[in-house]
DNA sequence: CTGTTAGCGCATTCAA
DNA sequence: TTGAATGCGCTAACAG
């Protein structure tokens, strides 16, 4: 590969000119600058990273460290996050944490040990001792989807309560009445936040309040399934189910089917996330859009403004509501 | 940042007895060792990165750069290979290139800026200049689900034909005629190879020869659905659709929705790639299951092998059918 | 087994 | 506007 040196010779200038054309950064001649790119240009020179990193203290990349790669809603918030930062001119690191609190440890070391310029995280519940650690070194941190209580990071999520509200309107709006609740995790924000606000809300819309009509799994569709079975293990045959993430509704929708066999069609659903192939499910799946993109976009901007001095203050992004009910039903 | 130079002095050692015993490289009296981590543990130090990479001109990361990561076939395919990768002692930079070329150059250019150790590719057709500079540059490079021809490098691929082969036979048995094919770019091996496999075998399983019938997307949702609607547009009412990958799939059943509304209940349908909904789907869809985390995982493997120095060939992997339709229709 | 030191490639300071 | 020289943090070569 070649150097900044070999440049260097090839247009008979000093590194340092060579490096000031190259970075733009002082007043070099037209000359020099003609002389430079050709240079550059025939050797297909391109800057070696890691000295650069080493040499100006930072790298231009930023983490994003997400729950689980392959859950749709952190796909879409993946992609977008790095169209917002290459907009920018920040690379983004993924790493994926497959809901593991072991796993987050191990790659927030990784991306201290990479000294990227900040990080995007969607925390795995409790604050680890890792990213105390990151947070005390004063790393720039953005939490998305989800919230940290007790530590003051500024976090970009989903209005839950609203759409868990839009949720309890369209099921009274349909006359339902024995609910089942499929939710997530009270160890993550989320998970917390939507049951908390559900439960609640159920006595003002007139719904059931038997406990055996609630369970919670882990976001994968695996546990939607698990804890759907065991909603109706317990003899519970609701009207409607209402799962709080897309992966968990097609996991609780394989249980109905596999439990109910036909009597399942006749069960109402209603999710917080809205997967594309929603639209042609059946019955039809009603959900709350949770914006991943439009999360992910902002939770880069927020970093990008913390890297660069600027403050930030913690969002909530609005959901709005897809009926897809039959009007009947 | 503590560097390692801290660590040296709290530990009264030398920088090079540091370097030693936190690299494992060369024997250390266990006293040494005991101060140095004891040293690094209380300054929380976290070697830096690229200064590593500097010295050692290796990086321990490679780059895996996918056509789409919405596409669920290649977020399961990062997610393995991604794992692969961990357990063999190397980092993924994970990168998207939105089925777009222009940004698979700007990326290959990234990636050779970082100075990655290797790099897997599911590339964007047409051998680039960016991607032939690469190769020239002798940095170790694997192809993944699709392959590039007039270049020897090596690739794990999915077995196509013997894929499609499968639908065929599948298509036979059910007794069709008239089916639909909504395929993938000619300019993508995949797409390529699949449609040839296709338009030759069908003469043999008695399936009618109508170009009609035939159209192409681009492997997304919304231009299966395009296709789709050619395909109606142009007359024909084929009895069953086969589409060259899942999202397309996807389109393919919205469009015969908003076309056909009823009527498309009856249309058989069978995909190249299997998606979890496809379980709940209604009508029901049959298909291929294309391997993808095997194929990470394989495509990581080979790559560190080639890294390492040991020899590697291309691979097919295996693909099997999952017959989901209803026994009478 | 350990200490000392050169130098990886680059950006930047200091002189000119 | 440019060249020369320094050092970022680390590993490895060398000497002891």
């Amino acid at each position: 590969m070649a150097t900044i040196k070999d440049v260097a010779a090839r247009a008979g200038l000093s590194v340092g000119t060579v490096s000031r054309v190259l970075s733009g950064s002082s007043k070099t001649s037209a000359d020099s600058r003609r002389r430079v790119f050709a240079a550059a240009g025939e050797l297909g020179y391109i800057a070696h990273g890691p000295a650069r990193s080493l040499r100006r203290s930072r790298t231009d990349v930023i983490g994003l460290l997400v729950s689980d790669i392959r859950n749709p809603f952190f796909s879409e918030l993946a992609h977008a996050a790095e169209r917002e930062a290459a907009g920018r001119g920040y690379t983004v690191l993924l790493a994926n944490a497959d809901e593991d609190p072991m796993q987050e440890a191990g790659y927030l070391r990784a991306f201290a040990g990479q000294r990227i310029d900040g990080l995007v995280l969607a925390p795995q519940g409790g604050d680890s001792p890792q990213l105390l650690k990151l947070r005390a070194s004063g790393l720039p941190l953005v939490l998305v989807d989800r919230t940290l209580d007790g530590v003051a990071i500024p976090s970009i999520t989903t209005d839950s309560a609203a759409g868990v509200r839009l949720v309890l309107d369209w099921l009274r709006a349909r006359g339902h009445h024995e609910v089942a609740y499929v939710g997530g995790p009270a160890s993550l924000s989320t998970g917390a936040e939507r049951r908390e606000s559900y439960l609640t809300g159920r006595a003002e819309v007139g719904l059931s309040l038997d406990p055996a009509l609630v369970d919670e799994g882990d976001f994968r569709v695996g546990s939607g399934a698990e804890a759907m079975r065991r909603i109706l293990g317990r003899g519970a045959r609701p009207t409607a189910v209402f799962a709080a993430d897309g992966l968990m509704t097609l996991g609780a929708i394989q249980a109905l089917r596999a439990e109910l066999g036909d009597a399942s069609y006749g069960v109402d659903l209603v999710a917080f996330d809205d997967l594309d192939w929603f639209s042609i499910a059946w019955p039809p799946i009603s959900a709350v859009r949770n914006d991943a993109a439009e999360i992910g976009r902002r939770g880069v901007a927020a970093l990008v403004d913390l890297i660069e001095g600027r403050q930030v203050s913690s969002q909530r992004v609005p959901v709005t509501f897809v009926d897809r009910a039959e009007p009947g039903a």
